[in-house]
DNA sequence: TGGTTTGCCTAACGATCGTTAGGTATGGTT
DNA sequence: AACCATACCTAACGATCGTTAGGCAAACCA
């Protein structure tokens, strides 16, 4: 193989590069993959469909980018949540700054990783298998953090699922231009963290 | 309006229908709405794409039969799990039951509930304002029953939406084939009544 | 037994899909 | 001034899409 890492290419970022990623992720995340056809993109992005093949080699390529790029994101927002301004080592403080940069990252980021929640299931197996190991690392870093915050012997993975599963499911409902990013953040914290029943 | 109520108007099934709806109901949840065309829906069913209008009056009408077969299963299971053999009325054992029913609904019952939870979101917008009613129906049954096991100044419908994003996101891990139902289920429970902090 | 309905078929329609070939204007390099 | 890569364009390809028209055989009803 010719790379060890899982490293996004970044790409050249030129603007017109920028601009149909960006536009491609929208219209994928509204319609889906198959459904956003690139005389769709081409069009929302003022261009021609065949254009879009100066920046991207098909339309798995491009899909593949931007999930990519969707999970760079995350994966930066769980970097910044880990290292707290003071030194704090409280387990829920800890979660909750996790909780609330997962958010961020699923609604001040674009359609970049919502588009990763709503599309991996049915992206085509070429793009999915390669988005696979970086998903696993995320997933792996969330286990690690949550194995730090409670007693040894608990098998994390389960309240992982649950925990990045109704976080994900929040973008078939929450909108952050009605709601405030702090208060869903502080609700799902105490809803994982404490369960229903010690509810006030 | 011709109807003033949300029933399934359940339709003939005959041997045919019944299994285009079976076929459809799993190649869309396997590949998506889009992806899966009549093409294949027929091949897979052992007859001619152009046969499938003689059940359906077309391919969205045939999506709004799968996604509507699919509510009524979880709204049965739901009513199921309602009355408890004995009278009980612990608030955990009541949790528990419809934790369990609707996990069953979403992997014993085919592909239907299964292609509801992944499908709604990109479904065509016809497709999709005829299921929200029924949806909405559902949801509220799990607002009212939540609502019922914690103190009465307590919004549960934060807490709902986060437990069942995070039941119908097992969708995407969870394998009936190689897990325990009930095990799931008692995570699950457990998870979403006592939080992870209380954790054993 | 003649007529009608049911359940499928073949064949084809126009539209749209991802993709390719080849052209053109622009802007920097030598 | 000659050159060349960049960033788009127009035009078209074969394939596939949802859908329609019309036929044919078996089953049911009179």
């Amino acid at each position: 193989m010719a790379s060890s890492s899982n490293a996004a290419p970044t790409g050249p970022s030129t603007p017109g590069h920028a601009l149909i990623l960006e536009t491609a992720a929208t219209l994928i995340l509204e319609q889906g993959y198959e459904a956003a056809s690139l005389r769709r993109i081409a069009e929302a992005a003022g261009i021609q469909a065949a254009s879009i093949y100066h920046h991207f080699a098909s339309k798995e390529a491009l899909l593949e980018a931007i999930l990519r790029r969707g999970m760079a994101v995350m994966d930066e927002a769980f970097t910044e949540a880990a290292d707290l301004p003071d030194g704090t080592t409280d387990p829920r403080r800890r979660l909750a700054a996790h909780v609330r940069a997962h958010l961020a990252a699923l609604y001040e980021n674009g359609p970049f990783t919502a588009a990763n929640v709503t599309t991996f299931r049915t992206a085509p197996a070429v793009v999915r298998s390669a988005i696979v190991p970086v998903r696993d690392a995320y997933e792996a870093r969330w286990n690690h953090l949550l194995a730090d915050l409670v007693a040894d012997d608990v098998d994390v993975r389960p309240a992982r699922l649950m925990l990045l599963g109704g976080m994900n499911a929040s973008v078939e409902w929450f909108d952050p231009e009605r709601g405030s990013l702090d208060e869903l953040a502080e609700v799902v914290t105490r809803q994982f963290w404490s369960g229903l029943a010690a509810r006030p």
